[in-house]
DNA sequence: CCACTTTCGGAAAATCTATTCTGGTCGAAA
DNA sequence: TTTCGACCAGAATAGATTTTCCGAAAGTGG
């Protein structure tokens, strides 16, 4: 093995390299790359038990991985990623950061696309708060129980919702519930649908302006005496109305774009909900 | 002497207490506390004995000093500020925190629907506000340009990231940008991309464990000559070795099931930055 | 399938760190 | 000036932590 002659000398420096050399190392070794790339901080301040203990290889390896790049030892490399956490909390102090984030947010300048960023983890974050608050234990609990009731799912969503219905139908796949993702390929909605009985379920999601598709999926389901479960900006909307129950989601808007992110959350949450109940009741027996 | 009944628990609080007791101490204790106050930075991450040599005092009166406000030793005040550092600057905050949050889940008997909502809603936004320090004004704005340069982009995500593909390629649709889903309907995902061109872009997101179709589909695209732009959770991960530019964004994982928070709103953060762009320099001409 | 090299795990050894303890200094009060 | 008590420097100690080392395991090439 031939050690870098000079080791890097910068904790950014030592990522480049490491993303240079990645190919070439061996198995644990790649192993202990991918820990200190990921989680740079924890390299930066625990002690080699403990952050082996996390990546899952031996201290005596790390010790190793260190030397490959050209240090005396792992705490040679260790310092370069202190010294690389000082300088970077001291260069932009805590009200530096507040002031550029608050002027980011009230939109004045347009800001590139970094302040955008920002923008947005600040939208979705909102809307995510505002979820547990819209979204109570009664509704939630009801909306499991309408799950794990039905026969099959059928999950239909479309444009902008598109996304939340693709997960949910994944998901619930995954935890072994018979699912239809009714993804209107080719125009074939309405045969999609068309099987949709008494004892099945249809988890429509839509928001304004509403699909069309949508609107006539929930009336149809509703037509066969299936139960139908809206995801919805509304409690009156189109789809809301008719359903057996319906959840309200309010995203925020940024710059007339809608987040996705409260969906997306009560969507998985739901998912896990009926996953662990499921298990519960079936062990019971 | 009477040492505070409870520490302080957190920097700030330590600050406060130190600057109310200032007058009271004696004059070896007065020059740590001056120094505490002036490098809390240097207090959080180096040892004992550095600290002592910097600030010209013995390392024993620098424990004499933590036991003066009542911690059991030096290392508990330590502990402060280097919690302080984390949460403020860096992330390891973020996954202590995380780790915290699931271990405290995990050992509780499941709980019902409505508090797995509230789970998912702090781990969405713990992966929310990572988001904005793994992805920084560099890396945005070249994903920006990347976007913008490309004649045709084409969206690439299976399983778990579906959605958020799904959800990249509509939108970018609907700012009118040239846009190939590559949902692989049928099979025919090489098909898909066999048009793509030197001037073209692939995104490809995935997470662990990587698809085969995403990295089969990056290495498709490199042999072209195309530009990779790459979404996942590690920077040697197979997709993002090849590309041409990656992001980094770690989701929170809770109960097995990771988030998607933060894909999702780094993805519409780069449709809006992109959007923003385009006119900006469209009304230029 | 076998020799040879590389890599790895685990425990022992060396180094370093935090804390305690002791003897002594300084200053104030009597 | 003497006495008392607080305070401190530095050595000593107890405890971790890092690093080294070596046999075993896993690859590699012939």
């Amino acid at each position: 093995m031939s050690p870098t002659p000079t080791p890097p000398q910068t904790a950014e420096e030592l990522r480049a390299a490491i993303l240079d050399r990645y190919e070439g190392l061996s198995k644990r070794l790649q192993q202990i790359a991918r820990y200190v790339l990921d989680e740079p901080n924890a390299v930066a301040l625990e002690t080699l038990a403990v952050i082996a203990e996390r990546s899952g290889v031996q201290p005596s390896a790390i010790v190793r991985f260190a030397k490959s790049f050209g240090y005396e030892g792992a705490t040679q490399m260790q310092r370069l990623f202190r010294d690389g956490l000082l300088s970077g909390a001291a260069s932009v102090g805590y009200s530096e950061r507040v002031r550029q984030f608050t002027q980011s947010v009230n939109g004045r300048a347009a800001g590139g696309p970094a302040e955008m960023l920002a923008e947005f983890v600040e939208g979705n974050t909102l809307a995510l708060r505002n979820l547990s608050e819209t979204v109570g234990r009664k509704e939630m609990t009801a909306a499991v129980k309408l799950i794990s009731k039905a026969e099959t799912v059928y999950v239909a969503g479309f444009r902008r919702s598109f996304p939340v219905a693709s997960y949910l139908a994944y998901s619930l796949h995954q935890v072994d519930k018979r699912t239809v993702f009714v993804d209107g390929v080719g125009g074939f909605i309405r045969q999609q649908v068309h099987a949709i009985g008494r004892d099945d379920l249809l988890i429509a999601i839509s928001y304004q302006p509403y699909a069309e598709e949508s609107v006539q999926m929930v009336a149809e389901a509703v037509a066969r005496g299936a139960k139908v479960l809206s995801i919805s900006d509304s409690l009156v909307s189109p789809v809301a109305k008719p359903a057996t129950l319906a959840l309200q989601v309010k995203e925020t808007e940024i710059r007339k774009f809608r987040t996705l992110s409260a969906s997306m959350c009560l969507a998985q949450a739901l998912v896990i909900a009926y996953a662990f109940e499921a298990t519960a009741t079936a062990s019971k027996r």
